[in-house]
DNA sequence: CTTGACCTTCCACCTGCTGGAACCATTATC
DNA sequence: GATAATGGTTCCAGCAGGTGGAAGGTCAAG
């Protein structure tokens, strides 16, 4: 496979595939023509990657991931303890979010949204 | 006032407040010792981004907002247009959260979480 | 033979800062 | 007056995680 057929199947830009090699997630082999050629395996690592980084794991914690999952000796004790404080990583965003959101909603609430110049959004935000 | 002083009254750090004044939110005076000298006008601009910053307001949104907001002529109705664009990325962004937390949560359930190398997390990464 | 799609490398840029080095100014203490 | 701590200044580099674009080589079709 060339990169933009892996490309295709793994829903990754050929961009992003070139800069994971760069940081050595794989090491496609090359052809005569110094085109990139790829191996079913490395469209697997890529797509394993692609998953946990929609997942929220860093690049960091996917080479953690990759290294277990590549290991058949690994206890599954690892993956979950990684996984865990992704988890509550997310719920802390979540929760930030949620109160960014009721402040905004509440000033996009009061305010008229007319011609007029007065706006209760600004008067909050320059308020202090 | 120095910039020390204003990293403390508007909870930013001088750090950023420099970077502020380099993408050009703010212009201080310099003493004659080469010290930026700031009024309570720029103090009161820096609050205003802090706190459109934390409601997650991008820098470019800043501008527009600060624009808005020494216009006085200028209606409501833009001001809310924005927060509420704002608001739709807010929930997007929670949303996307929301999602990735109910599969990685029901991963982690799935883990027995032993020291046996058996694990549905990666089982889920790298089907496919 | 040319067109166009695909591949290569490299370098710069994005957001929104943050850290550090190297250096000057001010103030407090001895 | 010397010294040290605490300001302030500049500039340069780097973080994550890529993305965009230029300049050029290659391949398959018509």
């Amino acid at each position: 496979m060339n990169i933009g057929d892996v490309a295709e199947r793994s829903g990754l830009p050929a961009k992003t595939i070139r800069y994971y090699e760069d940081i050595g997630f794989i090491k496609p082999k090359r052809g005569a023509n110094g085109y990139r050629h790829f191996e079913e395996r490395e469209l697997h690592k890529l797509a394993f990657i692609g998953r946990a980084r929609s997942l929220g794991f860093t690049i960091d914690d996917c080479r953690t991931l990759l290294a277990l999952y590549e290991d058949k000796d690994r206890a599954s004790a690892d993956v979950k303890r990684i996984a865990k404080q992704n988890l509550k990583e997310i719920d802390a965003k979540i929760a930030g979010l949620q109160a960014m959101r009721a402040t905004l909603s509440h000033l996009v609430d009061a305010c008229a949204g007319d011609h007029r110049p007065d706006c209760p959004i600004l008067a909050d935000l320059g308020r202090g």
